[in-house]
DNA sequence: GACAAATAGTTGCGTTTGCAAATATTGTAA
DNA sequence: TTACAATATTTGCAAACGCAACTATTTGTC
C-alpha cells in the first residue's frame, strides 16, 4: 500500500530541501542565497563558464541565474564578459572579492556535509554520491517530454496563464557587457 | 580539496529538487502543485490533521500552507474547521472530490518511485530510507539557533527587511470555517 | 549573399514563497 | 477577573521564481 511518508521520493525530496534551507539560513548573514553560493563555488571548481553551464551545474533556470548573474556582478561578485568569438554566449568568472567570499563559506559548507554523513561510513557515502548521481541521471527516462522543460508546458492543456499574444513593449536595452 | 560538485548536500539536494519539479510538471495538467499533492496524500494518508501538522509533514511553511489550504478548498478538495474544543486550530480534511484525485495521482508517484529506484537492490532503497530519515533527524543538531526557524531571524544581524514598525492597517477580516 | 532555423541570454508578468506583524483563542498567575 | 504570556493561524509585503515572449547572434541552406 502507498504511504507518502515512506515513499523513496518524499524522503529524498525532504531531506534535500531542508538541508538547503539550514544552509541558506546560515549564509544569509553574508548577504548569500543558496543559488548564489552554487554559482560562486561552481565558479571556483572550475571558472569562466557560460550561462547555461551554470544552469545545469546550479540546477536553476536559466532566467532567474541570468538575474542572479546581474545582482552579483552589481555586488562585485562575478564579471560577465561577452565572448570575442561567439557574441551571444557570455563568460562568467569569480572576482577577487567574490573568490575571498566563497573561501569564507566553504567551510560552513564542509561543516554542514560532516553533520550529514555523520552517521555512516565513508565507504556507505561514497556509495550513495554513486547513487544520487545515477538516479540523477535515470530521471531523464521518466517520460521525456516531462524531462524536457520545454515540451511539457505545450501539453499542459490547463495552462491558467493568460498570454497577451503580441502588445507592443517597451525596447529592452541590454546595458552592460 | 572541497568541491561542490561531489559534495554529499549539492548532489542529494540536486536530485531531491529535480524529482520534485519532474513531479510537479507530470501532475500539472490535473492543476495540482507539488504541496498540494503532498497535502492530499498526507490528508488520504491519516486524515483530520491540523495546519502545523501537515506543515510538518509536507515541509512547507506554515503561511504557505494557510493560502493554499484555502485554495484547495475553493477547489473543493478539502475541508477547513475551527475545532470545537480549541478555537485556535483548524483541522483540515479531504473531500470526497479531493480523495478521488490523489487516488488518480498516486499511480503517478508510484511510478516515478519505480524509475528513481530501479537501479537498486529492495534491500539498498531499504536502507537509504533508513538514511535519509536519520539524517533528516540529525539536521537538527546543526546550530540549534539556526535549525529553529524562529531563532534565527533574531540572530540575524544583517537582515536586509526594511521593516515598517507600526503602520496601520486594514482590519483583516477572517472571512471562512 | 539572403533568409530561415537554431542557439544564447534577457526581460515582462503573474504566481509562489518566506518573513514578520497582526489576529484570535487558550492557558496562567496575581 | 484582569492581565499577560503562549499557541495557532492568517495576512501584508517584498523578494524569488517559472514561463513565455523577445532580442541578438550564429549557423545552415539554397
Amino acid at each position: 500500500m502507498y504511504r507518502l511518508s515512506t515513499s523513496f521520493p518524499y524522503l529524498l525530496n525532504r531531506v534535500g530541501v531542508r538541508m538547503g534551507e539550514l544552509f541558506a539560513r546560515r549564509i544569509a548573514s553574508f548577504g548569500v542565497t543558496l543559488p548564489m553560493y552554487r554559482v560562486m563555488a561552481a565558479l571556483w571548481e572550475s571558472g569562466d563558464q557560460r550561462l547555461s553551464d551554470l544552469s545545469t551545474v546550479t540546477t536553476t533556470e536559466i532566467s532567474t541565474l541570468s538575474r542572479l548573474i546581474g545582482e552579483m556582478k552589481r555586488k562585485g561578485l562575478v564579471t560577465r564578459s561577452r565572448l570575442a568569438d561567439n557574441g551571444r554566449t557570455v563568460a562568467i568568472n569569480l572576482t577577487a572579492k567574490g573568490k575571498s567570499l566563497v573561501e569564507e563559506l566553504m567551510p560552513i559548507a564542509i561543516h554542514f556535509e560532516e553533520v550529514a554523513i555523520s552517521n555512516f561510513s565513508a565507504s556507505d557515502i561514497a556509495r550513495l554520491k554513486v547513487v544520487f548521481q545515477d538516479i540523477y541521471d535515470s530521471l531523464g527516462t521518466i517520460e521525456p517530454e516531462i524531462a524536457a522543460t520545454k515540451a511539457s508546458a505545450k501539453s499542459n492543456a490547463k495552462s491558467k496563464r493568460k498570454i497577451t499574444p503580441s502588445r507592443p513593449r517597451p525596447k529592452p536595452r541590454t546595458k552592460d557587457t
